[in-house]
DNA sequence: AAGAATGACAACCGCGCGGCA
DNA sequence: TTGCCGCGCGGTTGTCATTCT
């Protein structure tokens, strides 16, 4: 007999006790903790018969010992056919990169621009590799120091990745295409990634640039980045000339003291390697800090999927 | 080899919002 | 208008796996 069969057996309501006095007893006897596997078919059988909502009478009707939430997390963050499970690949890295700078921590809609990754996953994923780095750096991971970093720096070396990924072979898991200037585009061929690179690019517009200086989010700061946009929105601050492709591969920093050049290793006008350059941002003594790493391995060390995937044997 | 430390991720909790009676 | 209910979101915690010492 499965678990959850067993806490069936033992967790039925007496009949004909009163409605609020079932909900009681229920919430009494709502399961918590991991799901079991029969859980999982379960809620994916019944919603398949008849599809989702309203939760907490579909955890009921189900016969799930579970709550109306919890049913929601699990489906919506693990059980959903269209979830994709697996490492976030380079590209949707520099993109909820440059969406945080944007929006935050809202996370539910630097999903929506994700398509298959949930805001949970981003959520874990900001937590422990970016808010990681921020830390290592000594600095808070919403100052403008970080984020003149990650601008910079990081999103360049991910780039490169992105590069060396597509020479080697490396994106056979990842949906990216082969031209690194269409990076962003293939996850979903509908998706807003598509719509960023198709569309979205407008390196130095100035009406765009006005509208940023305008805009309502006043917690983020404008500079005079490229804008982007997504969906219907504007987004400053976007690293756009990679994407707006040509090969010229350079992302701008936001205050406009260096650019980083993929590939060429030249990190601003003044030929600044990227501990150099960390050191203007103000982490000074980066390689003799003793923090035991190099620059470029700091941020490289993020990203464990993509040296996996570059040393996978030829099978 | 074993215990400690750290990382990654699943799941829960509390709050706020919107729909509805 | 107000209170209730369900839902969604962001923050936090718990647990298992992996790495380090």
């Amino acid at each position: 007999m499965s678990e959850m069969e067993m806490g069936m057996m033992q967790g039925i309501l007496m009949p004909g006790s009163s409605l609020g006095a079932t909900v009681a007893a229920e919430d009494d006897n709502l399961r918590k903790g991991p799901w079991t596997a029969d859980e999982d078919l379960v809620l994916v059988n019944y919603i398949s018969l008849h599809g989702e909502g309203r939760w907490n009478s579909l955890a009921r009707a189900a016969g799930l010992k579970r709550s109306g939430k919890s049913c929601r997390l699990r489906w919506l963050n693990y059980l959903r056919p269209d979830v994709r499970r697996g490492n976030i690949t380079p590209q949707e890295q520099i993109l909820i990169l440059q969406l945080h700078a944007r929006w935050g921590n809202r996370w539910s809609k630097i999903a929506q621009q994700l398509p298959g990754r949930t805001d949970n996953e981003i959520k874990n994923y900001w937590r422990t590799r970016v808010q990681k780095h921020a830390k290592k750096l000594k600095c808070d991971v919403n100052s403008q120091q970080f984020k003149d970093a990650v601008q910079c720096l990081w999103i360049p070396l991910l780039l490169e990745k992105i590069h060396a990924g597509a020479g080697a072979g490396a994106c056979e898991q990842s949906p990216c295409a082969a031209d690194p200037c269409v990076i962003l585009s293939p996850l979903t061929p509908e998706s807003s990634m598509h719509h960023v690179v198709d569309a979205g690019v407008d390196r130095h517009s100035p009406d765009h640039s006005s509208t940023a200086g305008t805009s309502s989010d006043s917690s983020t700061p404008v500079s005079n980045l490229t804008d982007i946009w997504v969906g219907d929105e504007l987004i400053s601050n976007f690293t756009g000339s990679y994407i707006a492709g040509g090969g010229s591969n350079s992302a701008h920093c936001g205050d406009g003291l260096a650019e980083a050049q993929i590939g060429g290793g030249v990190y601003g006008e003044t030929l600044l390697s990227p501990s150099e350059y960390l050191n203007q941002l103000g982490f000074p003594d980066f390689e003799q800090s003793g923090w035991g790493f190099s620059s470029e391995s700091f941020w490289a060390a993020d990203d464990s999927w993509f040296p996996q995937q570059q040393q996978l044997p030829q099978q």
